[in-house]
DNA sequence: TGCGATTTGTCCGTATGTATT
DNA sequence: TAATACATACGGACAAATCGC
């Protein structure tokens, strides 16, 4: 199943974990701006923890690439370049298209209702505004779903990874620009393909797809 | 210039850092032999370091999977399966077709000459028999010359989180069948092909290329 | 250039939680 | 159930490096 793979990891029991979930919630809301210094000793006051697992925690956001630490000068938000986005971009391209190659021949109806029911989730969740990152953790979570069918644990490993950057990404850009997420239709087309019967025209539509989604968040970044 | 990337640096001044690859030494190696488990302390005493940056390091480690860590459980040395390894070198393949297809149109003389010279310190390394790894590092560097040229950080970062796996999983093999590594010429066409016109038949290539180095290992892991 | 302030990096002692016996 | 071993976490301290004056 591929409900297996998006089992959250129920309470993680240690601080460090703990701690991991909620920097990099912090870190993709923008609620620490990018760019921004951190300080351990704040940090750690501020989480109500010891530097000891909180430079472990970080260790892990560093490695995923939400922060960037440089030795004995300090620790800071990360900041996202247009190069940055493009290779983003171009990777997850890739990632995706290698994910529904493995996962074609192993889409049940029970999969394949459930790739229905991560849309209908993005949906009515752009209908409510209330959590502006509702929309934006609904589309990944759908695309999540050729990761989780692929049954290819390295393949969702590196998506795993390279999500974070996405949901900061558009976070950052959303809170800059005012505009709400993804369209209320866009992965209609997305959601036929992925359901039927030809698979060259799916991985041609993952081209497009992706290149509209980075034009579109590019348009913004241009005029910085 | 691709040399840039391939800049090792320069002896890390923190402890985590040298701590890292010494332990990454120490588990591709097989000094630390697969499944074994590991305590804090010891380590930490048998490193001369203290368990904070120890733990530090450890994070990382995890985080690039040679080290498995369950919490309150222990922590414990990779054991690499027939799946896992099928994942790796399927990733690869991707990862390393990719590479190529971004490099492609950067391939000046002087990047085609550097391709040579790895090469060329493959084959002296396999003639001498001294170190029993060296063999395996010249090969990853033959093969990381496609990553580094491409420009593309994130693929070169992939590719460097992936490289302990197989460098891993190459030594632990070796030193059960007592093999040596890769061939004189096995790279021969590969290099012909990389510094050719014809991209296509390069890809063609990688896919038997990958496809082979996966059959001739995992006809080694049958046994088990 | 040197000096002090700040912060990271590191170490140690200790206490607590968890799993195993 | 009790006891042991170890991972986890805390707090204080010092060393080392960086930056500003």
């Amino acid at each position: 199943m591929s409900s297996l793979a998006s089992l959250k990891p129920l309470e993680d029991t240690t601080i460090r974990g703990r701690t991991v979930d909620q920097l990099r919630r912090l870190v993709v809301t923008g609620e620490l701006a990018a760019g921004m210094r951190l300080t351990e000793t704040e940090l750690a006051c501020a989480l109500g923890i010891s530097r000891g697992p909180l430079r472990e925690a970080i260790r892990e956001l560093v490695d995923i690439g939400l922060l960037v630490s440089k030795p004995y000068k300090g620790l800071f938000v990360r900041e996202i370049t247009r190069k940055d986005l493009e290779e983003i971009y171009s990777l997850r391209t890739m990632l995706e298209k290698f994910a529904f190659q493995e996962a074609w021949d192993k889409r049940t109806p029970e999969a394949l209702e459930d790739l229905n029911s991560r849309n209908e989730r993005l949906i009515t969740t752009i209908g409510t505004g209330s959590d502006p990152f509702g929309p934006i953790e609904a589309e990944l979570h759908l695309h999540s779903w050729c990761y989780e069918l692929s049954g290819h644990s390295l393949l969702l490993q590196s998506w795993n990874r390279l999500k974070p950057n996405l949901q900061f990404y558009f976070a950052m850009h959303q809170q800059a620009h005012a505009r709400q997420g993804p369209e209320r239709k866009s992965h209609d087309l997305y959601i036929r393909l992925a359901s039927g019967t030809d698979l060259e025209a799916m991985l041609d539509h993952l081209n497009d797809h992706m290149r509209q989604g980075l034009e579109t968040t590019i348009g913004f970044i241009n005029t910085a």
